[in-house]
DNA sequence: TCGGGGTTGAGAACCGTTATCAATCCCAAA
DNA sequence: TTTGGGATTGATAACGGTTCTCAACCCCGA
């Protein structure tokens, strides 16, 4: 989502609830059990998951809790909401505590998957994309690169 | 959306209209005053339009025949359904009918412009996109590219 | 001119998401 | 450890963008 800080390495397992506690208490919010389960569900998928695909990962989570948590933990900057085609949102863990990617988005099952670019054409692409914002008088904070298609499991 | 035919000279005019009617016979349907004006209104716009949008662009069309003729227009490839960051639906003409092009999305009003990329930056992302897509057993059909930011008018 | 299938549009229904609120939990002070 | 009180939870109601329904209408062909 972000524009990538390159090679900020990937914080893995409890790295991860460090830092989300952090990102937590600076906002006066607790990192409960609940919210605990909900950014393990998170790091279980190999891209951003829907609320029934966090539901069935873990069924002691209430739905209402976690469409409440989720919103929470993106404004606290931890999650990140994501559309794509159809009518349901996902989620995944923001850059910050994972790393620059793209997604492979399925036209068919609808289903989503991470993929990363190599970095010389990151780094081109950011370039070009500044310059094509400065241009059009705009404020860069971000891209969002996706790749529609067909998945593996659809072929 | 789809991946640049490079060099297909925007149709303007009533080139749009002759290649709409095209796609719609094509399906069996008609290309109805309605229709008609809906394209005319997607025209209007320098970038996909909300419903709501379209509505304030020609108020003599009906909200639910334009969610209807919508989808239609979709499935036969004249237009594009795209969601951004907030809960509206946007469309806009598909590049068959304009050209190939991004989006600049303003992450403070939520409205979205165009813009283009250098033709060389677009073929070595492609590249880098289909490379990336054959590793991971993905079919592509096309990508999808966006800007977030802060446009001109939000400062 | 007439017949009939496609199209329209106002309103109801749908469904993902958000708001409500009483019950519960958890931290902190005593 | 106990206790008070604010944060959190979760079942449910409400919300709103979108889709469906269906009678009235239009338009093309015979």
């Amino acid at each position: 989502m972000t524009a990538p800080t390159h090679e900020q390495e990937p914080a893995s397992g409890t790295d991860i609830d460090d830092e989300v506690l952090g990102l937590l208490r600076r906002a006066d919010q607790r990192y409960t059990t609940g919210r605990r389960k909900l950014v393990a569900a998170l790091q279980e998928g190999d891209g951003p998951l829907t609320i029934n695909q966090i539901l069935d990962v873990d069924d002691t989570l209430a739905q209402s809790s976690v469409y409440r948590n989720l919103m929470i933990l993106e404004q606290v900057g931890a999650v990140v909401r994501i559309v794509t085609r159809d009518e349901f949102a996902r989620y995944e863990l923001a850059e910050r505590l994972t790393e620059h990617h793209h997604h492979l988005i399925c036209t068919s099952c609808g289903d989503v998957a991470d993929f990363a670019l190599d970095d010389r054409v990151e780094a081109t692409l950011d370039r070009a994309l500044h310059k094509a914002a400065d241009t059009a008088g705009f404020a860069v904070d971000g891209h969002r690169l996706d790749l529609l298609g067909t998945c593996g499991s659809c072929d």
